[in-house]
DNA sequence: CTGTTAGCGCGTTCAG
DNA sequence: CTGAACGCGCTAACAG
């Protein structure tokens, strides 16, 4: 069998003749000796089995390591199944490939039994989404200077990346009451207080306005009914905690079995997952869309267009997103905040 | 504003007059110190702004990162847009994080300016797919004796994880058949030895057996086409090279422009990307499904499940095997290959 | 129970 | 262009 071990620079120096520095340099600054030694130095590293540096005395020394972490706000097990925070993933990924960074995933939700500190090893955090708890974040804020971008909401004075939202809202909802409608519902996500999967009631609370985007969705949707002279308070709401159709489904359903006199006929939904549910809903209860029910969504994810009917919706480009806050972390793009703008798509569901 | 770098476990030993030994142990192991010390240590630690160990000299002494890194064949990029990847890695992410570990992401197919060696720092590899160039995988095995575990292709004589792709194929072939059919058409996926996204002729030469699992997908359609006497020669194929909407669309597209009387009203597809593709094809063209065209998936992936028609397809836990293999690469499961079994759904594109 | 010591493997001086 | 020396921050083993 072959050694056991990896061979180390020093024995590799050794083993040449020459010093550490010179097989170092024959890794790291080629112009720091002459090719022929260069050379020879590569090639008796290749026949000895030497793949350079160590990855982990290599980071102690310098102090960096080319791993980007991605702190997630929800669980990995959840974040990873969800279209939304796979594109923006997706489009972090490709950045940091294209500049020999690597990829670490973190989540704010992460076991207790977790390391402290394991965090260290990275060379910055795009953090994405509003954390139920901050311990992580609070600690890689103080942990040092490492750069920290925000996706989708503001932390503290670091550069924060956001999609415009109210605005977004705003036009659809617009463009949905252009046609009138009789009963509005609009089902949320993650916007109370405290977790309810179902109506929203005068006993909620709900989260506080400029900590969540959802917050910001509502008021463009609150902008536009209002404009229409919609009172507000005939307007029913839902709320969904996890954007999930097992999650969504029992809302939904327990919205589309009221009878057909109280059932909304037109869906403000706050994610294309949630209305994507409520039009496989619908289909099977036989009620027709957009004839019957009008629905929106949010978000502009592939299944709801590679279908039909398709889905009107707002398309925001998550992978633009994660490619941003990707340049941003890797210093290619100045650190300020950022306002991406989304585009209304008008799709069959609500024509 | 506060320190701009990091205290370190000597500056606080230092600080509270204490052995450097002493404060690690505080953080590390409780049982080898006083209560009152070690409260005092982390007390003080807290003060000062002393996080615990640093990730990257700690990993340097102990050798182990508890960062477990998961190798995709393909890109990051489209892994993560993936529904069969990310289903997989959400089972990876589970099992990790609930014993104290990360995942790192890493491409076969990463970028040359990749740092060689940056892998290093992982304590083990799950290494999914068959890799287009071995590079990396070859680097990691000659790179020590760090645990390695194969997801759906062989890879030396680590343990690798399989589906039952052939008695899967086989099972929903001949459900498919149990019901005539006049053309049949099989559209594969990443089959051919040389790139192709359309029909495969004679001049076509497939990956060898064994090295793919659509090879084994085939033989599973192959076995039943034969047991019900169907000419091999008489069933169309095509091939497709990479599981998205965008490159499925123009294969199926030919195929379901052809004049009736050639179209296929059988479409055996080796994944529920492609036969989405061809449901939501068929839907814009009018062709009805079942009546004029039925079509089976393979995946069992959620999108085909939750909208009408749903899909006929085969259901491979995929979130079950990244349990699996996180669990092998833990230690936590005996490193033996293993076999995972199918459940045909049958659902609404193929009665 | 606590302190001392010796590296983990490497990158970077700085003098030659 | 090269070689020697130092230390990045920490932990394991042992000595007291």
């Amino acid at each position: 069998m072959s050694s056991p071990r990896r061979i180390t620079l020093k024995e590799l120096a050794a083993q040449l003749g020459v010093s550490t520095a010179s097989v170092s340099n024959a890794f790291n600054r080629p112009d720091q000796l002459s090719p022929a030694l260069r050379e020879r130095v590569l090639k008796e590293a290749r026949r000895l089995g030497y793949r350079g540096p160590d990855a982990k005395a290599r980071s102690l020394r310098t102090g960096r390591s080319r791993i980007i972490a991605v702190v997630l706000a929800e669980t990995l097990t959840y974040s990873l199944k969800d279209a939304v925070a796979s594109e923006l993933l997706s489009g972090i990924a490709e950045v940091l490939d294209a500049h020999g960074h690597t990829l670490l995933l973190l989540s704010g939700r992460q076991n207790a039994s977790q390391a402290p500190g394991s965090s260290s090893i990275a060379d910055g955090f795009i953090v994405y989404g509003l954390m139920a708890s901050m311990a992580l974040v609070d600690e890689l804020q103080s942990a040092g200077h490492k750069p920290i971008v925000a996706v989708d909401f503001d932390l503290g004075d670091h550069p924060a990346i956001h999609v415009d939202d109210e605005p977004a809202c705003y036009a659809i909802a617009q463009h949905a009451l252009q046609t009138p409608a009789s009963r509005i519902g609009i089902v949320n996500l993650r916007l109370t207080d405290t977790p309810c999967n179902g109506p929203i009631t005068d006993a909620h609370a709900l989260l506080p306005t400029g900590q969540t985007i959802t917050r910001s969705r509502l008021a463009g949707f609150h902008r536009a009914l209002t404009e229409r002279e919609v009172a507000l308070e005939d307007v029913a709401m839902w709320n969904i905690e996890e954007n999930t159709y097992e999650v969504c489904a029992p809302v939904l359903a327990e919205i589309l079995d009221l009878p057909a006199s109280k059932r909304p006929d037109l869906l403000l939904c706050m994610s294309d997952r949630i209305a994507l549910t409520a039009v496989t809903l619908a289909e099977q209860r036989g009620i027709r869309i957009p004839e019957d029910l009008r629905i929106t969504g949010f978000d502009g994810i592939e299944e709801g267009q590679y279908r039909s009917p398709r889905l009107t919706t707002v398309q925001q480009d998550s992978t633009e997103k994660g490619r941003l806050a990707a340049r941003m972390i890797l210093g290619l793009e100045p650190a300020s905040p950022r306002l991406l703008t989304t585009r209304l798509i008008q799709g069959e569901t609500c024509p």
